[in-house]
DNA sequence: CATGAATGAGTATTCATTCAT
DNA sequence: TATGAATGAATACTCATTCAT
C-alpha cells in the first residue's frame, strides 16, 4: 500500500497521548481519593505523577473533566468485571453469586472508587444523575430480563423483577460503602457467599416460616 | 430540689441560647445539604437566619463543628425516631418491619440528611469514624441481643447474628442513598413492606428452596 | 421623630462605604492608567490603597467592574466639568470655546483618564459601547439642538447640524489623544483658542476663499 | 552583476521565508485585532494559519515582535497608499483631499488597523513613542515644507503650519477612532469631501464672519 | 452581646516559550 | 526545517475567621 509522504515535523504521537492519559488517570484517581475534590492541587497530583503541571492541563482541560474521567475509567472497568465474571455462566444462582462477587471484589481490589462515587456525588450534586446510576441504567434491562426468566424458570419468586433487582443492587451499594467506612476486613468471596444465602433464603427459620404458610 | 439564689442583673438567657443553636442547625443542615460545605459561605447562611455572620460564630467557633453539630442532631433525631417506633413492639417481625419503616419515613422527611452523611464523608474523610457509624456502633450490642433472642425463640434462622444485622442495615444504608440520588418515590411504608418480606423470605420461590433441601 | 429603637450590633456605616469607594476609585483610576488592565494585580492596588485586597473586593465584586467603575468616574466628572463651564454662557462663539476649554483642560489635569479610554477599549472591544460614546449619545440632542438654533440665528453656516458636532467632536477626541501620546505640552486654553479659531474660520486664506466663491 | 556562483546543496529559498513572513503578519494582524494582545494565543494564531506555533516563532522570535511588525506592516501600508494618492497632484486642495481620502479609505479597508493601534497603546504604554507617531514624525517635515508653500502662494491663511498640520491630523486620528467604535457607516469619499469643506472654510456663516472682520 | 468590616491564605487556569523528534 | 509536547510563571477570586464598634 502506498505511504502518504510523510508530513513535516514531528509526527503527533497518539499512542503517547492515550499513554499519558492514563497514567494520569490512574494516579489522579487515588489521588482524588484521598485528597477529595476540593482540596485536590493539580500541581500536587502533576508533581506525584512526575510531570508539569500545564501537562495535566494538555490532556484534561479543567479539573472537573479530569475528575469525571477518573469515574468514568473506574465504573467502566467495574462494569468489564462483573460482565465477565457471569460469561457463560447460565446456572442462575451461580450467575447471581458470581456477579456479586466480581462486583464485591472489584471494589475491594479498588476502594478508591467507593471514595470517587462519594466525592462526585458530593461535589455534584446538581448532575442530572450520577456516573454510577447512569451506568446502572445501561445495565438494568438485560438485568430484567435475566431474573424475569428465572421467575419463569420457578427458580426465582414470583415478585415484580424491578423489586428483585432493587433490593440486590441497593444492597451491594450499602455493602460496599459500609465495608470500606467501617474498614470491614472479610474476604469477599466468602461476603458474596453469605449475602447471596441471605438473599435467596431469608433471614426466616424453616420453622417459622412453614408456621406462617403451612401449605409448603 | 434548690433553686439558686438568684443573681443580680440581667440573668443570661439560656433558653434563648439553646433556641438560636437549634434555629442555626435547622438552617444550616438544609443549607449545607444544598449547597456543600467547600461552597458553604457562613455569611449566606447568616443572612439566610437573619443573624449576623458574627452571631453564628459565637454559638459555633469553626464552621466544621458547626457542620458536625448539624450531623450530629440529624443522627440523633433518626435514632430517637427509630428507638420510639419499636418501643414495647414485642413482635419480631413487627418490631423489624416498624424500625425498617421509621427508619426510611425519616430520611424520607429529612433528605438533607442523606447529603449530610454523603458530605461529612466526602469532606473530613480522615476521621476516625463517621458520625453515622459511631452511632451504629453504640446500638450494636442492643441490637445484637434482640436478634439473638429472636434465633434462640426459633424465629429467626440460626446464622450468626452479626451477619444479619449487617445485612439489613448495609440494605438499608443502599436503599436510602439510591432512594435519593435516583429520586425514586415508593411511599416508605410501602418500601418498608416489600423489603421485609424478601429480607424474611429471601428471593427464592419454594418450589426450588425444597429441591435444594428435601428435609424440609 | 421617634427614633427608631437601636438595633443591636455594630450599625452599618453607610458613610464609610462611599468615602471607601471613592478612594478605591482615584487610586485605581491612576494604578489602571499606569500599568493597563491585565497587567493590574488587585493585590498590588490593594497595597498602595493600604488595604487588603479581600477589601477591595468587598466594594467591586470583580476586577472588571472596579475597571468599568473607574471609568465611569472619569468620564461623569468629564461630563460635570464641561457642563458647568459654558452655563449661562449665551454668546455661541463663547459657549463653543468655553466647552472645548473645559474638555481640553480636564484631560490635562486627568491624562489618566485617556489611557482609561483606550485600555477600555483595548480590553473590552466587544462591548456595545464604550462609555465615552453612551456618555456622548445622552449629551447628542441637546448639542444639536444648540447648533441647530445658532445656524437659525445665521451665526452658524448652514450644514447638517451632525456633522458640525462630528467634526468637533473628532478633532477633539483626535487632540486629547494625540496630546497625550505624543507628548504635547501647549496650554489648554491656547490650544482652545486655536482650535476655535481653525475650527470656526477654517484654514483657506481670505483671498483664496473670495475667489472660490466670489458672491461673498 | 557578477552571480554567485551556485552553492551544493538545496538552496535556501528566500522566498519562500518572504511569502511565510507576509503571510503570518497578515492573518496576526486581524486576529489580534479582534483577540487582543494578551488573550492572544499563538497556538490558535498557528491554528489559523496552518501551520505549526514552532513555525510562528521561527519567523517572529516573541509574540511581542510579531505584534509589533503587524503593527509597522500596517502603518507602512498606510502611508504608502497616502503617498502613492496624492503623488503629482499640484493643486494644493485637491492635493489635501486625496489625501484625506486615502488616509480614510485605507482605514475602512482595514478596520482591523484602528484595533491595532489602540492595543499597541493600552499593551506597551511604556515605549518611547507609538509607531504611527514615529512614522508621523517621518513625515513632518516634508508636509510643513507642503503647508508653508501653500500659505507661500497665498492659499492657505497665514499661521504657523505646524498648528495647521496638527489640526488635520489631529482631527483626522479622532474620525478614524470614532468612525471605528461608533460603527459610522459613511463612504469615506465623502466623508473627506465634508472634511475639508469644514477644514477649508470653518463653520462659521459668511455673514458671521465678515461682521467679525468688516475689512474683508 | 451582636454585628459586619477587614483580612489574606489558598488554587484553577492560561499561554509564551523551549526543545526533542 | 517543522512540529507539537512539555513547562511553570503569573493572577483573579473566595471565604473562614478576627475584632473594633
Amino acid at each position: 500500500m502506498q505511504q502518504e509522504p510523510r508530513r513535516p515535523g514531528r509526527p503527533r504521537d497518539e499512542d503517547l497521548a492515550t499513554r499519558r492519559k492514563e497514567e494520569i488517570l490512574t494516579v489522579a484517581a487515588v489521588f482524588f481519593a484521598e485528597t477529595g475534590y476540593r482540596q485536590a492541587d493539580i500541581q500536587v497530583l502533576a508533581d506525584r505523577i512526575g510531570v508539569g503541571k500545564g501537562t495535566v492541563y494538555r490532556y484534561f482541560p479543567t479539573k472537573e473533566e479530569l475528575f469525571f474521567a477518573t469515574v468514568d475509567a473506574g465504573i467502566q472497568a467495574l462494569s468489564n468485571c462483573v460482565n465477565e465474571a457471569v460469561e457463560d455462566e447460565a446456572d442462575v444462582i451461580e450467575h447471581i453469586r458470581k456477579a456479586i462477587s466480581a462486583y464485591l471484589g472489584h471494589f475491594d481490589r479498588h476502594p478508591e472508587l467507593v471514595e470517587l462515587l462519594i466525592i462526585e456525588r458530593a461535589e455534584f450534586r446538581d448532575r442530572e444523575q450520577a456516573t454510577y446510576f447512569a451506568y446502572k441504567e445501561r445495565n438494568l434491562e438485560r438485568r430484567r430480563v435475566f431474573i424475569q426468566e428465572s421467575i419463569n424458570k420457578g427458580i426465582i419468586r414470583n415478585i415484580c423483577s424491578n423489586r428483585i433487582i432493587n433490593v440486590i443492587s441497593d444492597t451491594l451499594y450499602g455493602v460496599i460503602f459500609t465495608n470500606h467506612f467501617a474498614k470491614r476486613k472479610v474476604p469477599f468471596e466468602q461476603q458474596a457467599q453469605e449475602l447471596v444465602d441471605i438473599l435467596f433464603h431469608g433471614i426466616l427459620s424453616d420453622k417459622h416460616r412453614i408456621q406462617e404458610n403451612p401449605s409448603i
